[in-house]
DNA sequence: CTAGGTTCGGAAAACGTTTTCCGAACTAAC
DNA sequence: GTTAGTTCGGAAAACGTTTTCCGAACCTAG
């Protein structure tokens, strides 16, 4: 059971080196490629290395080289599809890279949010990518993440530091929402119902933002980006008397919460109750009736993150900032062809 | 920007005890609390500590404590949404116990898979969870994870290692699920449609045995664990000329994209085809209609593994097996009272 | 005033690796 | 045959911690 060939421990460089009957030098040299070297010599190396099963000691060598070959994500949310979809894509970009990205889920708290930051720089890893969990309140996790290592935000940012971000056009997808929707509603400035989520993310914010910048007078209820929120919200409104209306949401979790909300209580999506989302996260497809929403390009997003995380030097003084454009993707929840 | 008090380089203990004045024995004492010391020399270096913005480097400190307060957990899939939940809810349970939970998706992929746990041996966590992605396969990277650190295997077990597991007991939730059928089949024995997934998988491959164990004469489909799967077998199963029928399958996401995919082409659920899942994910009972799913206890396996971790001194001995109970939760799918 | 104990700070070893530096051996050229 | 150059292996330093060990200082009791 236990493969344990000398004393106590795990097997080290050193014990390769002596069953080679080299120096420990040899053996790393023979294993990094480092330096050129007879043939021979590491071929007894590596059967070595072989008979022993040794793995190279990780934390060894990140003290010595002071880099980790390593990215660190911060999640706020492992259960949004969203974010799980995004986390995929970056790992998938990543995986044969040589780098590998761990990942932490704050689990939507300022807290876990900063315990993460300050693990993940004691863990000195090669580059930090979060999605700040508020606007305003991660500030602090983000300021200190980004004086020790290169840093990127993605998908949010906070108001103030200026630093690198990755995202998509919230502004230019919104107003894709607004010309579909001037499609079927007769009068333009016609209000809406807007279902919020994040107030306090750059995201949600600036959802929320244009949507009443083009319909004023539309009703704006406030919650977090979960499934839960969108049932919630559609009691309230059912209980104010509302029976049909336009609604848009500023993300899929919420929107299918909304749909699945009304259906079961004998509302009509789209008949009574047009809905529209925003990520295009996997499901959105698969709900009854299916859910027109803002796709956000992923696999660029994820590429662009790879690229400023391999190029960039260590101490980023060249801010980058990658926004990308999303699409309208219709589907049956607000048909183009209704009215 | 630069935060550096000292040449170049991250703050380092040293710089702390220059500035404070004492060695750097002092300062790791006056950190750790591992030795009382004079209240006013831990508060100078203290003090110290603040001033220059000290944090300590985990990577020299794991190499010389040989302990990192890290547990890795590997995941096939991060878009399951059953995955992602089970996630979430372990990186709670750790997340005040001071170790905190490093994920790295394996993409389905068994050299992923393995450069996995390669990755987390070699960065000397102190313990590993891993969801194997298959039953046989998986058997390298198992074996190789148990015989360095203390390992537990996740909702699947793989064959042939003796090892400790953590998962449900998929037998008794297709009882359940059979059970449920019973009431509203008459002819008991009566055929079902299964659509499995992830038959190389143990969960997958002992949830269809157990049902084609009571209903032999049943027609099996065989995918993978995912939506889309869920919407071809249904093309398949609606090209040959069936029309009605109760559909088990073995995980919710198979079963969302099942009714996705009868719904939209004028199939009536539960009408027609009544249809069961299992997992009892979030979107579940967002769905239209609502998913009959077996439901599995998430909080207590993350329990479970946070006391198998926790307790374990390093090498395992004692193999632990914990296996939960699922409950049956009857929704609109597959209505009780349907005939 | 001395013997014995206790406190507490610092020097240095240790963890496992990579890499710099040095020196030995061999080669080639004059 | 000597010198210069090149190859290649090993000794040792370095990375940033923690912890063992030692010794100085102080206290207490006889």
């Amino acid at each position: 059971m236990e493969s344990n060939a000398l004393g106590q421990g795990h097997i080290t460089i050193r014990h390769v080196a002596i069953h080679a009957g080299v120096s420990i030098a040899t053996v790393s040299r023979a294993l990094s490629g480092n330096r050129p070297m007879s043939p021979q010599l590491q071929e007894r190396v590596l059967t070595a290395v072989d008979a022993l099963g040794y793995h190279p000691n990780l934390v060894g060598r990140a003290l010595r080289q002071k880099k980790t070959s390593t990215i660190g994500l911060i999640i706020p949310d492992l259960e949004n599809p969203f974010f799980s979809a995004l986390t995929q894509r970056i790992s998938r970009r990543f995986s044969d890279s040589g780098t590998d990205v761990l990942v932490i889920s704050a689990d939507n708290k300022l807290e876990l949010e900063l315990r993460a930051v300050r693990s993940f720089l004691g863990r000195q890893v090669d580059g930090l990518v979060m999605i700040p969990c508020d606007e305003n309140e991660s500030g602090e996790a983000v300021q200190l993440a980004s004086t020790h290592v290169s840093t990127l935000q993605l998908d949010r940012f906070v108001d103030g530091v200026d630093l690198s971000f990755v995202g998509c056009d919230n502004t230019a997808g919104i107003n894709l929402v607004i010309a579909h929707i001037d499609e079927f509603v007769d009068e333009a400035s016609q209000p809406v119902i807007i279902i919020g989520g994040g107030s306090s993310t750059s995201s949600g914010r600036e959802r929320v933002q244009e949507l009443t910048r083009h319909r004023p007078r539309s009703l704006v209820f406030d919650g977090d980006f979960s499934f839960d929120w969108g049932r919630r919200s559609i009691a309230e409104i059912l209980s104010q008397g509302i029976r049909r209306g336009t609604i848009v949401t500023t993300a899929d979790v919420i929107a299918l919460g909304v749909t699945s909300a009304l259906t079961t209580t004998g509302n009509s999506v789209p008949k009574d109750f047009r809905v529209i989302g925003f990520d295009d996260v996997g499901v959105a497809y698969l709900a009854h009736p299916t859910l027109t929403t803002v796709s956000q390009p992923l696999a660029d997003m994820a590429d662009s993150i790879f690229s400023f995380m391999i190029t960039n030097p260590q101490s980023s003084q060249l801010q980058a900032r990658r926004i990308f454009r999303p699409e309208l993707v219709v589907r049956e929840s607000s048909p183009a062809s209704h009215n």
